[in-house]
DNA sequence: GTCTGAACAGACAGGTCTGTCTGCTAGCAT
DNA sequence: ATGCTAGCAGACAGACCTGTCTGTTCAGAC
């Protein structure tokens, strides 16, 4: 039945070699072809499992979704004081754009590229999520304005993973931390 | 030889069609053949024309980096405080995503859909612009680090086009002109 | 031993893509 | 009148795409 052995399921396979290739080239560019054979699975299986190519991407977005919302509560868990709670996601993009396969935000390029419903689903979830993270801890620092202050935090997410993306330049993400922090202080009761 | 007419020449009925359908649904999901029929022009001389897709895709950007360029300058000169000017490109944002057909940065979406050389080049050139001449506000309006405060502000830019993009929400544009707000008292000496 | 079902391998259909090539038409210059 | 050239129309090549289908292999259940 379901195959235990050190390279997973066919299911699990598949998701990783999607996870590689989708994210690197893009997930219009790299066909089903590409995908089954990095897998080393046969076609008919990718399409019994997922159904389509669209619920294959999107699948692909639920599981970076699951991967980044782990690690960004993770490095949030590891601080206390509320301003730099705030900050952890964006010490989290640091380190994922200083990685040389750093290809900016997957959501964002994967929502330019296609336009299934699947997928956009999954994207739409991935914001929201972000999104009430960033409230949640926005009102717990005192912000005056928790919803403002999240979405002003979630734009500067969004284009420090597109100007890394596009400027190939780290220092980029550097600067949205700086920004963050010049936000919070304007927006935050006397540097909660 | 250059025809006159009220449609314009075979070169600017494709770049008219281009930068329609290209915007709209993006530069991948286009064919060659969508173009050509919407311009009213054979495949052959949009192959004289450009040489490839690539080259027309960059014929596209350059076009669009024009048009940006100069709605921006002419925010620009609206405007004497070097503050005011400093938000001008905010403001140019905010009159674009109030259309319903806004579908965020052309150059990031293009970026994210294709990878032909031709095209890189037009948006690198887009992108250096934009910084050049945001950094030679910051540093007319007296900041300390002229090259920090232009970096920070493109930063909020790419983020406020993709998040109106991928949230269909104008009041985006709106936060990321409070944020670049916020981010100048910080940055200006004394609200300059 | 037999049966079942998951998975593999790969052909196939039907469509789309870019880019090339062959004719044809029509206006302009000489 | 004749030739030249820009441009139109559309066939064609060759590749690639998604998704379906046929046949085969093989591990485990009974």
């Amino acid at each position: 039945m379901v195959r235990t052995d050190v390279a997973g399921s066919p299911r699990e396979r598949l998701l990783a070699a999607a996870n590689e290739l989708f994210y690197r080239e893009g997930v219009h560019t790299v066909g089903i072809d590409r995908v089954i054979e990095r897998a080393g699975v046969a076609k008919a299986t990718l399409y019994s499992t997922f159904g389509s190519k669209d619920e294959l991407i999107a699948a692909y977005l639920e599981g970076r979704h699951e991967r980044m919302r782990e690690r960004i509560e993770r490095a949030i868990a590891r601080h206390r004081s509320p301003r730099a709670r705030l900050l952890a996601p964006f010490a989290v993009q640091e380190e994922l754009a200083a990685d040389d396969g750093y290809r900016g935000c997957a959501f964002a390029n994967a929502t330019a590229e296609s336009h299934g419903p699947a997928a956009e689903a999954a994207v739409a979830a991935y914001r929201a999520w972000l999104r009430e993270t960033l409230t949640a801890l926005a009102a717990a620092a005192g912000a005056r304005n928790p919803a403002a202050l999240a979405r002003q935090l979630h734009l500067l997410y969004d284009g420090a993973a597109q100007s890394a993306r596009m400027d190939h330049d780290p220092a980029t993400v550097r600067a949205a931390r700086a920004a963050a922090a010049a936000l919070l202080d304007a927006a935050l009761p006397s540097g909660g």
